[in-house]
DNA sequence: TTCTAGTTTAGAATAATTATAAACTAATTA
DNA sequence: TAATTAGTTTATAATTATTCTAAACTAGAA
């Protein structure tokens, strides 16, 4: 109940009404210890397979887009046609295998750029992401 | 007839032989002053409304493919499920502005990594992609 | 010239995502 | 508290990018 109410919180704070949905998504999204990465299907599988109530595939998009967009959640970047989506916000690079498709974080500490370019004029960056593909 | 020589002995060389379709889209994407970006999409519009010989779709995916295979292309990292292809095989990173969906080629000296990590054990590293999304 | 493996093609199939519109509900207002 | 309403959820249809299929075609070898 008790964190029930810090998630309904959370999600009024950046302007999302805490539905029924978004609260059980957001459980499962943000508590756990480690960071999380999922694509809409397996985030799908995660919820509807637990015998909790059943959220709606249109709600699972409806729900990642609306967290994307609040910043509680993070599009990741993949050459693959399918969406990953990371519950790590702290700066952080990927991993991205392209034999197993598996993504891992990088700690930001562990990349350093020491040079940046200037956006283009009127342009400014929203977000500076590596990613290295990696193989056998 | 000289140039079309040539084109095909880049094609024969890295193992594609060198069909009428290929040579078409080949001439197009390489004979160009600038680095080119574009989807499959957007190649497909090019090669087809020209009046010239029609390739088909499909050719189209498989030849984008098969040049990205071969390394005279280089298939790009966005978020949106489109993907985009490089005619600059150079070292190089990317603006991606994320309302006109427009690329824009940075060269590689305007960044610096000055601290790479280590790809996990028995793999190594495909490739790095810096991509700066940029915004008003 | 003949043969064969590789290629092209139209169209069907698939898969991820977005749109639709009716039913529902959180939160505001009376 | 009840009524209102704007936002949300839902099943389902629609869309879009991409891959598959299998028949027709062709470059290059023999």
């Amino acid at each position: 109940m008790y964190q029930k109410k810090e998630i309904a919180n959370k999600l009024r704070t950046s302007g999302l009404r805490p539905t029924k949905q978004r609260i059980l998504i957001a459980k499962n999204l943000f508590e756990r210890d480690k960071t999380f990465h999922f694509t809409v299907e397996t985030l799908n599988n995660e919820i509807n397979s637990k015998g909790k109530e059943r959220v709606s595939l249109a709600t699972i998009y409806n729900t990642v887009e609306a967290f994307t967009k609040a910043g509680h959640i993070k599009q990741i970047l993949t050459s693959k046609s399918k969406s990953y989506f990371d519950t790590n916000m702290k700066s952080h690079h990927h991993f991205y295998d392209e034999e197993t498709k598996e993504l891992t974080d990088i700690d930001y500490k562990r990349v350093k750029l020491s040079k940046v370019p200037n956006p283009p004029k009127g342009k400014k960056i929203k977000n500076l992401e590596v990613v290295i593909r990696i193989q056998k």
